[in-house]
RNA sequence: GGGCAAGUGGUGGAAUGGCAUACACGCAGGACUUAAAAUCCUGUGGCCGCAAGGCUGUGAGGGUUCGAUUCCCUCCUUGCCCACCA
């Protein structure tokens, strides 16, 4: 039979339907048996699937059909991340509903997915649209709501205009929307969040236990947690002439420099700081403020954080004491403090910080220096250029004087969190440190994730809003819905327009609800969730997908969880990873789950490139997997991934090396159809030569292919080692009368076939067929090796004298040192590069290497 | 500005202290063919040499070592992440 593009067509689609009939990688849980969850990050359904999921499935896939021929149970699911923007943009841009483009999205996807031959369990697909799936997103909201870690709250938050939502700190990237990269705004809003810093120090501790993620990932991570110590100092405000008397306010700043406090010549606030609204009241400038302060609000967030961008901000006209030394500093509002970081307040040490200099400068602020550069003692303050941020010995610090600025840190905040202001006067506000100077604290970068939307195509949040009784009452009128009434169903087939608004808002038919409470009439919430809520959990979801009595069945989450190798893009490095992993710790709380991290293993296969660039739509240098598998058939596609590049490394595409995956199967067709016979086995104490070679390079092939396989998923080395063994095969010459040539022929071709089952599953299944057996490949045992096999009679050393290499000497494999010495120094090469000149002495690296040092 | 990763033939890449360039792609030459495709064989880092062979060579420079692509230091380049983070 030749082999041609049409018998790969008929051969794939023959063991797809196969598989498909004899539900091959239909699997349960096995208490006998090892689990082996391998799942890799389930697709948005665009429709079509891309290079990147091809790369992406295809290394999971190979995993996966390697541990189950391993003997492993293996979980192997495939779902859709299916609510989300996109559906709601399409649906606007076609007319049609949301859900219908969505569902026929994951048609033509499913399609494409069966067409590569993944090894999945079809039976639990699950799509995260589906009713019976968000109905348990709603049922892990409520039981937040209720634990306190979802709560609503008003504060300023990022919107998108253009997308009119709101997003997560987590979204925004540069300063703009991580989808349609509008400039995002901030707004005044009451939104829902999520308290994922209640996990802060356990999110960040257990990163440690992550010992198979890649370590850039954890150091992403451990970076955006951002836990730093420092310590909050107290400055309390100086009553403005006519308010004396009255209560005053407390400025609590936060700093990381305690060591650097006596140098501080200003405060600065945000704009958006509670304070000022405490702080202006009466003053002359007080609509100036105004007007600044509305200005920095309607800034682009982009712009606002821009480096070069000029430091603005005025003076309030009041004062605040420098509790160290009572000092009276002025209070400056600027957009360059930020309220979502630390107090939204700072101390200003224009000497000693880069930013806080060019502020000074700007409005002629004065500068104090307390350090000194040890390499240039004397410094003034009219010679600085720019701050001098370095190491160094105090000045002008009282009693820390001359005391070096890394132990003053710790020295400095111990004093001020034990001692009252030296001016005098309570200044420590309730509940912050009973009248000390300040007190050590640990700040956190993350943020509480904001998982409101202002969208249609997402799960509703479940909380009812009574607006009888309850409110009446004027108590509690927020109420999570009843468990018995989820799944909160999204209303089917309403006008989806892109403008003013959620659709939501306008579905009468969604809107109103009783009173979970008190009976009354209620209102829906009609915001809906992020949809990165849908995906923090689903893989426990995919251990019980068709429970419709709970979120998963604790019993099948405790047999296969956690996920032993997860695979996907190192985009998800922060979001999707960071929130599953909080997801997990809660429901372990819940004590739904007895561990603390969902992914034992994570690998981040890397981008797919075209001519130096990412392959993208926008870019359009995309190449269709439909095309190719069209030309070559999945398994060259599969095999040209695997082989181009490690699994990490990006990968770039070659048209001409997508040929040779297909040659090199050309061959292995061959090699079986030509010279595999039936044989019986036969006796093997009657090798010579070369089938020991043949035999040798079978069991090296086998050590080698299957130790790239454990070690990192070298695929890329292990099919290098499948292809010497080819070589090897079809140098071999078997006399075709000889029994016993062709008993180790026939090992050596179906040793051949076995190893690249994982890879190439359509063209191995037929082989194997072809070669007389019975049963799916996907289900033969591994093959193994034998270390005795792989003994060579004699060893090639190589000789170096100096370190450079000199000559080579095929020896016994089993020679003494004496008798090495004795045969390399007999060589005239070697005595005439040594030139008479006396040894020092021998480096003798046994079967490998001799180098001589005179 | 801070952090991390990576730099090896014409190309993808291999070697993690012991023969640099495995395995492929490409290219060149040859066999088969009326011819082409396919297939097979040979060669293929650079320089010198008819050859045998020699010298040189893993971004640049230095160090450790009998021996460095591999470990250490400095620098350059590229990529990624974070970033007025106090």
């Amino acid at each position: 039979m030749p082999y041609t593009t049409n018998d790969i067509k008929r051969i794939e689609a023959k063991w797809q339907k196969y598989w498909a009939e004899h539900k091959t990688f239909k699997v349960s849980a096995d208490p006998q048996q090892p689990k082996y969850y391998c799942l890799e990050m389930f697709p948005y359904p665009s429709g079509k699937i891309h290079m990147g999921h091809v790369r992406n499935y295809t290394i999971a896939d190979v995993i996966a059909r390697f541990k189950m021929m391993q003997g492993f149970n293996v979980l192997h699911p495939m779902g859709y991340d299916a609510f989300g923007q996109p559906a709601e943009n399409a649906a606007i841009k076609n007319k049609t509903d949301p859900a219908q483009w969505t569902y026929r999205c994951i048609d033509q996807m499913r399609e494409e997915l069966k067409k590569m031959g993944f090894s999945y369990d079809w039976d639990r697909e699950l799509a995260t649209c589906d009713a019976d799936y968000y109905k348990w997103n709603q049922w892990i909201f409520i039981k937040m709501f209720e634990k306190g870690l979802a709560y609503k709250r008003a504060s300023a938050v990022n919107w998108c205009p253009s997308c009119e939502t709101t997003l997560a700190n987590e979204e925004v990237i540069n300063g703009a929307c991580w989808r349609c990269q509008t400039d995002v705004v901030q707004k005044q809003l009451e939104q829902w969040y999520l308290k994922i810093t209640h996990y802060s120090e356990t999110l960040l501790e257990d990163l440690n236990k992550l010992t198979d993620w890649p370590e850039r990932v954890r150091l992403m991570q451990e970076n955006w947690i951002g836990k730093s110590y420092g310590c909050e100092i107290y400055f309390k405000v100086e009553p403005a002439g006519r308010q004396a008397g009255t209560e005053s306010e407390t400025i609590p700043v936060f700093t990381t420099r305690p060591d650097t406090i006596f140098g501080a010549t200003y405060v600065v606030l945000a704009p958006e700081h509670p304070l000022v609204e405490k702080l202006i009241p009466g003053l002359s400038q007080e609509k100036k403020i105004r007007e600044f302060i509305k200005k920095a609000a309607n800034e682009s967030k982009s712009a606002r954080i821009s480096g070069d961008k000029a430091k603005e901000g005025m003076f309030t006209g009041r004062y605040a004491l420098n509790p160290v030394n009572g000092e009276a500093i002025p209070i400056y509002i600027a957009d360059y403090v930020l309220m979502e970081y630390g107090t939204g307040a700072i101390m200003a040490v224009p000497a000693h910080d880069q930013r806080d200099f060019l502020f000074a400068k700007e409005h002629k602020l004065p500068l104090r220096i307390v350090i000194q550069n040890p390499e240039a003692p004397s410094l003034k303050v009219h010679d600085l250029k720019q701050a001098f941020e370095g190491e160094g010995n105090l000045v002008n610090s009282k009693q820390f004087d001359g005391m070096d600025n890394e132990s003053a840190k710790e020295k400095i905040a111990q004093w001020m969190s034990v001692n009252p202001p030296v001016a005098g006067g309570e200044t420590s506000p309730a509940g912050r440190g009973a009248n000390k100077m300040g007190k050590v604290t640990v700040h956190w970068r993350l943020r509480d994730w904001l998982i409101s939307r202002q969208r249609y195509w997402g799960t509703p949040i479940p909380i009812v809003y009574c607006i009888e009784k309850c409110r009446r009452d004027g108590k509690n009128f927020m109420w999570p819905v009843s468990e018995e009434d989820l799944p909160v169903k999204l209303p089917k087939n309403l006008q989806i327009t892109g403008q003013g608004g959620s659709p939501l808002t306008k579905s009468a038919e969604f809107i109103h609800a009783k009173c979970p409470k008190c009976g009354g009439a209620a209102i829906r919430e009609f915001d809906t969730m992020a949809t990165f809520f849908d995906s923090s959990w689903y893989f426990l979801r995919f251990c019980s997908p068709r429970d419709d009595k709970q979120v998963f069945d604790k019993k099948e989450a405790a047999y296969w969880m956690p996920v032993d190798q997860y695979i996907g893009g190192i985009e998800h490095a922060i979001l999707h990873l960071l929130y599953s992993r909080f997801f997990t710790k809660f429901l372990k709380d819940l004590g739904l789950v007895n561990f603390a991290e969902p992914f034992t293993r994570l690998l981040t296969q890397g981008m797919v490139l075209k001519d130096g660039e990412v392959m993208s739509k926008s870019r359009g240098n995309t190449v269709d997997p439909d095309e190719v598998i069209a030309k070559f058939g999945a398994d060259t596609l599969r095999l040209f991934i695997l082989f181009a590049a490690p699994p990490e490394d990006q990968l770039e595409w070659n048209d001409s090396a997508m040929e040779g995956s297909w040659k090199f199967l050309n061959r292995v067709w061959n090699t079986v159809e030509n010279r595999y016979q039936p044989a019986e086995r036969a006796d093997s104490a009657v090798l010579d030569r070369a089938d020991k070679d043949l035999e040798r390079e079978r069991h090296s092939a086998v050590k080698k292919f299957t130790e790239n396989m454990q070690k990192g998923f070298k695929f890329n080395t292990a099919i290098s080692a499948a292809m010497i063994l080819l070589n090897a095969v079809d140098q071999y010459k078997a006399d075709g009368h000889s029994k016993v040539k062709q008993y180790y022929l026939n090992e050596a071709i179906k040793t051949l076939v076995l190893l690249l089952a994982p890879m190439t599953p359509h063209i191995c299944e037929e082989l194997w067929q072809m070669m007389g057996q019975k049963e799916s490949i996907a289900r033969v045992s591994w093959p193994s090796y034998n270390e005795a096999a792989l003994e060579q009679d004699t060893a090639a050393i190589v000789v170096q004298i100096n370190g450079k290499v000199r000559g080579k000497f095929d020896v016994p494999a089993a020679i003494s040192e004496a008798e090495l010495k004795k045969i390399i120094l007999a060589d005239a090469k070697i005595q005439q590069y040594i030139g008479g000149k006396a040894v020092q002495k021998y480096i003798i690296i046994p079967k490998k290497l001799v180098n001589i040092v005179i």
